[in-house]
DNA sequence: TCAACATTTGCAATTGCATTGCATGGTCAT
DNA sequence: ATGACCATGCAATGCAATTGCAAATGTTGA
């Protein structure tokens, strides 16, 4: 499977350079939903440099082509933004879910966001939700 | 208004020694629902060791006396628990309004944590669940 | 095509917060 | 009073995120 064209459209419709390290990044993202820190992306592309592979991914977040997934352990994740995202606001209103055994963090886009009720004076403008528990894959085993 | 009785009181019903340095850091918890990282401890708490006030937070912690807080920002914050947390369990599912102007982070204990349904085969055990926007303190000013 | 300019890259170094080691001092039970 | 245990304070470490800078690469306009 290849996803170059995929790629180059991307970050040509939010107006960010094409190279070749931003290429192999984000095809990472497009590959899986599974959220990926800095050091998972270092694992899969060996022979990169960490930091550029850094500012690809900040790159990437301000132009709303990735955002940061918070999975509780304190290191930052990173996953592909849905459509409604872009340079102005991240909608990244959909549930993570994270495996406490394999430690697999999963966008659940397709889970609808709860409907919160707050108390009187609050303003909502986003919504982090994170599930804990066991994945599939690590239910079957 | 004095927290002296309440603290000492948590403190022996968790089997927690009631040293003085605790007893301030714990005081400041009951204080208010807004939840502080040992930043704003040591500010509260001046001519007072971090390590000493970090020590204090993480046995609470491991006695089920405060939690964790996850505001978004990428520094640990601590709240007091409710009743249903003990040393076995954390039970805190309540979801937490980080304002994005003052930066305070509120526990929204009164708000029902909502009901998600997940995908076939996730098995749900913990949730943490953030909303971010602007608080009726600011929201006034 | 070529020069001038902007962007990206790679390495080194720094920051910032969380955490641990160790020696001292205080507490408690016998 | 004494020994074991826990808490404290200071120093030092660990780890991930971030920045500075110079070299390489890409882009643009004459």
């Amino acid at each position: 499977m290849n996803y170059t064209t995929e790629v180059i459209e991307l970050l040509q419709q939010r107006s960010v350079q094409a190279t070749p390290m931003r290429m192999l990044v984000l095809e990472e993202f497009l590959k899986s939903r599974i959220a990926k820190s800095l050091q998972d992306l270092q694992q899969l592309l060996p022979h990169s440099d960490r930091i550029t592979i850094y500012r690809a991914l900040k790159t990437f977040e301000k132009h709303g082509i990735i955002h940061t997934v918070d999975d509780g352990t304190g290191i930052q994740r990173y996953a592909s933004c849905t459509d409604e995202c872009d340079e102005q606001e991240h909608r990244d209103i959909h549930p993570h879910f994270h495996c406490v055994v394999c430690e697999d963090t999963i966008c659940l886009d397709a889970t609808r966001p709860p409907q919160i009720a707050l108390p009187q004076g609050f303003e909502m403008q986003q919504m982090a939700l994170r599930i804990d528990g066991i994945c599939p894959k690590c239910r079957a085993a």
